[in-house]
RNA sequence: GCGCCUGUAGCUCAGUAGGAUAGAGCAACGGACUUCUAAUCCGUAGGCCGUAGGUUCGAAUCCUACCAGGCGUGCCA
């Protein structure tokens, strides 16, 4: 039990001698102080005496006096509605350490969720675009959160739903076609999701290029007609177009251009679908695909290969890692016996033109197109039947997808209706884990017009600098681990970064401003990791000298120790709100406790020397350490971030 | 229009299920390496917690309205 319901216990007993017919008193909560000065541990105490109907500092008062007698508490003092107790500092230092060195790595886990099996969707990429920091903040979550949920206990099935197939996938094979034929990975040395990439945004910008031609020439009509409607907004877009322009020293873009920049973000995708040469092109491709035209499939297959030779090396380079991948190639029929099956029940309804729908009870998710008039399926139809795929491949209890913020109602929609559809794990058994957008300075990342930052990109460019900065100062690494210390250093600045911000909210990313390796980072706790590793080497015979916990005292051990023995209620939290970033604050306000103990607090008196002499004082400092680099370790390791043994 | 999310230091973010005098890091300024590695430590400065009301002994946190930004909103995924 760790030590704050051992305080809450202890409190709840004298509660009971105290009032014993106040029924549902409830437990106070324990918490840290708000000034060191105050005690070690407080418990808050307003909404109790409220109950009681006596005055906070009288309630207190009376606790206090209650509780004198308790060997466990040094001293405990009321103040107003707080409760502050003291504790002997060894007796805290010995707990932390006992309790970690005991358990090991498996300190801060549980078995609370034992005999439940849980799968997390996450990354479900598209094939034809790079993943880019959007992407990896994606698969850091979802590497973290399945990493939290087995620490609780769970069984966990990573999986990856890869969209690919669809006229995205399309519109990179004609931009193949006419733009880049014979050309492949291995001739123009490029990463296979890349050169898809590209296709995709040269595609993209034809079509583009194709509707100005159209919007100066025919639709020359149309263009103005929507210019003279649209005269405020266009006003106000120009006006910041300038302003941008002079702001950052570049060329004002001409009213034309803007003026069709906008017509096209309004009318482009019905331009794209009635009136495109490219767009038509594009979907006879996607016709061909779906009726199984051998040579449509055979590119289909050899560019997706091209694409999943890309994606693996940067999961390699991530740690992605997925139990079991589904293909929406394989997967996107599925639904369509889903929407008969809803049909025969009358959950859903046909529409005169053939369309199937359903309309919900809550005005909030109003009505849903399932398939369309023409007899295709759309998005969500695949996603029913991936989901009962999901429960039928698995014995699962819980399903939970990591996607994004912007898919908040998609997802309440396809779990009501499979809710409706009476599936009994819909219930409670399906989770939506929405995160938010990672913004650039200039707004939205938009893989179409290719202002994104790459994910390979960013990692190599920190991977080159945690290298010079291991080369810069005395090389403590091996020069043949120093590629593998640079590439987690890298690793670990990248994923503290970005796990280290509440999931669901968004977040800005300046790539001009690199990612620090200083501060409050992932490579700051690797490095308070590689200090501990130091000291246990010069340490030698010491470590397994026996050791006098007793002697733990300074106040920057106990401020280490209480950190320590707070940890498995940050897992435990992280994991129940499923929320790394509390991870990341607990082993930044850990680090903090170490640099500090470091700092003032000295091991040794040199190689294999104890520090006063006291080689039983020494030897205790040297498992507080161990203990912080075991519970360091683990952090990082709940993140997937490893740590350097030198750094 | 409607719905959901977000407004905290110059910047990036915390703020522990309503609790004590709102905290970090970066950037700025000033200190600390003959010392277990300076990816560290110590200090200074920086705040009408978007605005206005309300609930409460107590509000950054809960409620209402407004302002600003983002996302979504019937045949895209």
């Amino acid at each position: 039990m760790d030590i704050k319901s051992q305080i809450s216990r202890i409190v709840r007993h004298a509660l009971l001698r105290l009032h014993p017919s106040v029924d549902g008193l409830g437990d106070p909560r324990i918490t840290f102080p708000r000034k060191k000065a105050h005690g070690d541990y407080a418990a808050v105490c307003f909404p109790l005496a409220a109950k009681v109907g006596q005055r906070p500092n009288e309630f207190t008062e009376a606790l206090a006096r209650e509780l004198e007698s308790e060997e466990f508490f040094l001293e405990v003092t009321p103040a107003g509605g707080f409760l502050n107790f003291r504790i002997k500092p060894s007796a805290i230092c010995r707990m932390a350490v006992e309790a970690v060195l005991a358990e090991g790595s498996q300190y801060g886990s549980s078995k609370r969720h034992a005999s439940e099996c849980v799968m997390v969707e996450y990354s479900s990429p598209n094939t034809n675009k790079p993943l880019h920091v959007g992407h990896v903040r994606n698969n850091l979550l979802g590497m973290s959160l399945c990493h939290l949920l087995e620490a609780v206990g769970y069984r966990v099935a990573p999986t990856c739903l890869v969209n690919d197939r669809g006229i995205h996938i399309c519109k990179s094979m004609v931009a193949y076609g006419r733009f880049a034929k014979g050309q492949t990975p291995a001739t123009t040395g490029e990463k296979g999701d890349h050169l898809v990439g590209r296709l995709y945004v040269e595609f993209e910008m034809a079509v583009r290029k194709e509707f100005r031609t159209w919007a100066t020439g025919p639709g020359q009509e149309d263009l103005d007609a929507w210019v003279s409607e649209h005269r405020a907004e266009l006003d106000i877009a120009v006006a910041s177009a300038r302003r941008k322009a002079e702001e950052t020293g570049r060329k004002p873009p001409a009213v034309e251009d803007v003026k069709i920049g906008r017509f096209y973000d309004a009318k482009g995708q019905e331009f794209f679908a009635s009136k495109s040469g490219l767009g038509e092109e594009a979907r006879d491709l996607l016709r061909r695909w779906e009726a199984g035209d051998p040579e449509v499939v055979e590119l289909w297959k050899t560019m997706n290969g091209w694409v999943y030779e890309g994606f693996d090396e940067t999961y390699k380079l991530l740690g992605s890692r997925f139990e079991k991948v589904y293909y929406e190639s394989e997967t996107y029929l599925l639904g369509n016996s889903v929407v008969d099956e809803g049909l025969e029940k009358g959950i859903f309804y046909r529409k005169p033109d053939g369309s199937v729908w359903i309309d919900f009870d809550d005005p909030k998710l109003g009505s849903k197109l399932l398939r369309r008039s023409d007899g295709t399926s759309v998005y969500i139809t695949q996603d029913l039947g991936t989901a009962i795929e999901k429960f039928r491949g698995f014995d699962l209890d819980l399903s939970v997808y990591v996607v994004g913020a912007e898919q908040i109602y998609h997802f309440q929609v396809l779990f009501e209706i499979l809710r409706r559809l009476g599936y009994p794990w819909a219930k409670d058994g399906l989770y939506h884990m929405a995160y938010g957008m990672v913004y650039l300075p200039e707004g939205k990342m938009k893989s179409r017009e290719g202002t994104v930052v790459d994910a390979d990109d960013l990692i190599a460019e920190l991977t080159a600098r945690a290298r010079e900065k291991s080369l810069s100062g005395d090389l403590r690494v091996a020069r043949e681990e120093i590629d593998k210390t640079a590439h987690q250093i890298a690793m670990g600045s990248l994923k503290f970064f970005l796990l280290s911000v509440t999931p669901s909210r968004d977040m800005n990313f300046n790539p001009a401003e690199p990612i620090s390796l200083q501060g409050d980072t992932g490579p700051s706790v690797q490095y308070a990791i590689a200090r501990i590793n130091s000291i246990l080497e010069k340490a030698g015979a010491l470590v397994e000298k026996p050791a006098d916990l007793g002697s733990l005292d300074r106040p920057e051990e106990v401020e280490l120790a209480k950190l320590l023995l707070d940890f498995p209620r940050s897992v435990e939290k992280a994991a129940h709100h499923r929320n790394p970033a509390l991870i990341c604050q607990a082993l930044l306000a850990l680090k903090d406790a170490f640099s500090k103990f470091h700092h003032n607090v000295r091991v040794l008196a040199g190689k294999g020397e104890p520090v006063d002499g006291r080689p039983e004082l020494a030897s205790a400092r040297i498992a507080l350490c161990q203990a912080t680099r075991e519970v360091l370790i683990k952090g990082l390791a709940l993140l997937g971030i490893e740590a350097p043994a030198r750094m």
